[in-house]
RNA sequence: GGCCCCAUCGUCUAGAGGCCUAGGACGCGGCCCUCUCAAGGCUGAAACGGGGAUUCGAAUUCCCCUGGGGCCA
């Protein structure tokens, strides 16, 4: 039988990447297997649902290649795919459950539900649901109903059952007590599905061969296995992946901030390095090579040999791997890290506007020359601001440490003489003029080349000199040489 | 509080009884290369949570404890 597996988003928020990461190793395991990727939507909690976050999860999903055969935005054979749109299947199923005896209409209210909780706290034992709607009579269900009451409904767990066993795929055999659970409502008394009871549902009318999900749902399972015993359905295999941790070990969420798969979007993070990195979470070749295409992913990918514990989300290392795909787009599609730098440009206030033509080919010119020093698009701003500024941003650090008063003032006026004689304007020229400027004044090139860099860049730091100088042009080169030897004088010789 | 899961360098992990003097990667330090930085190469520091048991032999199996996490409340 074909794998059919599902990532089921609820639409609260933007897709985080522990969510991306779940989705991801389903995904993973699905084309493994040449099976069936479902997207549903749990839209059930419509206070906090929005159509926009629901679009901002495809999007992202689609961005990292996570690409699905059914969901909303395709016509499948087992849709609807929102939740809210299969309201009526909830019903339906819930009322087959009361008919076989399954569930029942409890009355409860959440202040009597309170009061027998704590009771059981006051006296020492762990709570479960008194049970006392269990085997109410007719006359007694008339009793409530007249009262005003609205009955929420409850499944029974057969306390008889004794274990029940969950093999997952992930964590191997574990067991429960179905004397230990209480029980569970599976419909709110407004009507409303509960999350678990309409994950059965739809899972089983989605004809979903293998549930992927966070351990934090592994509790769930046995409630699950009793429902799909209930309606007399097959289970489906489950696997539950490990959580993905903030920095203190918690669970990864909200509030560890950064989470957002588009803030990293944002900031330039290729989507195949996220992917990449995402796999090394939980799960490694037997070879240890870590870098690798989607494609080999797919076909290395066994869940079988996913960890079970939780992983820590480690940005610096992610951070690493982009520079590693970086670097690779670099040879392959410079365009591409272009376009990417010109938006960290346009974010730092250095570039405005649609970029030209011209514009695109200078910043091209950038990339190519330091591209190599860049594991994200903003570390432009680092190595290379000065090609995009009018005015040089000089780190006092680095006059202090290479300027010393007219000694370099004169340097740096002879090489700009040098300069101005070049023709034409290329590496070759411009490289012989330093060095023959650092032969006239008696030093090694090095003296020369250090100054310059800083009177240049206003850094210590950046790409070669020579390939900076040509790229800068001589127009501007002549203007900053001229200006440095000013700041030059100002500095006192150490 | 009850139930469940997890446990190797700071982090991601390899390790399925002897191949472990515990390997790799990120990060950190050093050296080389070099006009600087980055990249690259070499190299260093850095871990089996604790205690029992099984065994000739345990990171690897079992038990307890501890710690972390989750679910239900």
């Amino acid at each position: 039988m074909a794998v059919r597996t599902r990532y089921a988003p609820s639409p609260t928020g933007y897709l985080h990447v522990g969510g991306a990461w779940m989705a991801f190793f389903t995904w993973l395991f699905t084309r493994h297997d040449g099976g069936q990727f479902v997207l549903r939507i749990e839209d059930t909690d419509r206070s906090r649902s929005t159509e926009a976050f629901e679009a901002a999860i495809l999007e992202d999903l689609r961005w990292l290649g996570v690409a699905w055969d059914e969901g909303p935005d395709v016509v499948g054979p087992f849709g609807p795919y929102r939740q809210t749109e299969r309201a009526e299947l909830y019903r339906e199923h819930a009322a087959i459950l009361v008919d076989r005896g399954a569930a029942y209409p409890c009355y409860c209210l959440p202040e009597e539900l309170e009061t027998e909780r704590q009771r059981a706290a006051a006296e020492h034992r762990p709570y479960r649901y008194s049970g006392r709607c269990r085997e109410l009579t007719p006359a007694a269900h008339a009793e409530m109903q007249a009262a005003g009451r609205h009955a929420s409904l409850r499944f029974r767990v057969p306390v008889t059952r004794g274990t029940l066993v969950v093999d997952d795929l992930v964590l191997g055999r574990v067991e429960f007590a179905a004397a230990d659970l209480d029980d569970f409502i599976i419909q709110r008394s407004d009507g409303t599905p509960l999350y678990n009871f309409a994950n059965v549902v739809d899972d089983h009318s989605m004809r979903i061969t293998h549930i992927t999900r966070g351990a934090e749902h592994l509790s769930n399972t046995p409630r699950q296995f009793l429902m799909y015993e209930a309606f007399g359905w097959e289970q489906p295999r489950v696997a539950h992946f490990p959580s993905l941790l903030g920095v203190d070990r918690k669970k990864l969420s909200k509030r560890h901030g950064d989470t957002a798969v588009r803030e990293y979007k944002a900031q330039g993070y290729l989507p195949e390095a996220l992917v990449n990195f995402f796999a090394l979470m939980g799960w490694y070749p037997e070879d240890g090579r870590e870098i690798f295409s989607v494609e080999e992913m797919i076909a290395r990918f066994r869940i079988e040999d996913v960890g079970k514990s939780g992983a820590v989300f480690d940005a610096q290392k992610l951070t690493w791997m982009n520079g590693v795909y970086l670097h690779q787009a670099l040879r392959q599609t410079p365009e591409r890290v272009a376009d990417l730098v010109i938006e960290a440009l346009r974010g730092a206030g250095l570039l405005d506007g649609d970029a030209g033509p011209a514009q695109r080919a200078y910043v091209a010119r950038v990339v190519a020359i330091m591209g190599d020093r860049l594991r994200l698009p903003k570390d432009v701003l680092t190595y290379g601001d000065f090609f995009f500024r009018d005015e040089v941003v000089y780190d006092p650090t680095a006059v202090r440490k290479q300027f010393r008063g007219q000694v370099t003032a004169d340097m740096l006026l002879r090489l700009r003489a040098a300069l101005a004689a070049v023709a034409p304007f290329e590496i070759g020229g411009i490289e012989q003029a330093v060095r023959d400027t650092a032969v006239a004044l008696g030093v090694e090139s090095k003296d020369v080349i250090h100054p310059v860099r800083v009177a240049l860049t206003g850094k210590t730091v950046g790409p070669g000199l020579f390939e900076l100088i040509e790229v800068l042009g001589r127009e501007r080169v002549l203007a900053r040489l001229e200006h440095a030897a000013r700041l030059a004088l100002e500095t006192v010789p150490q």
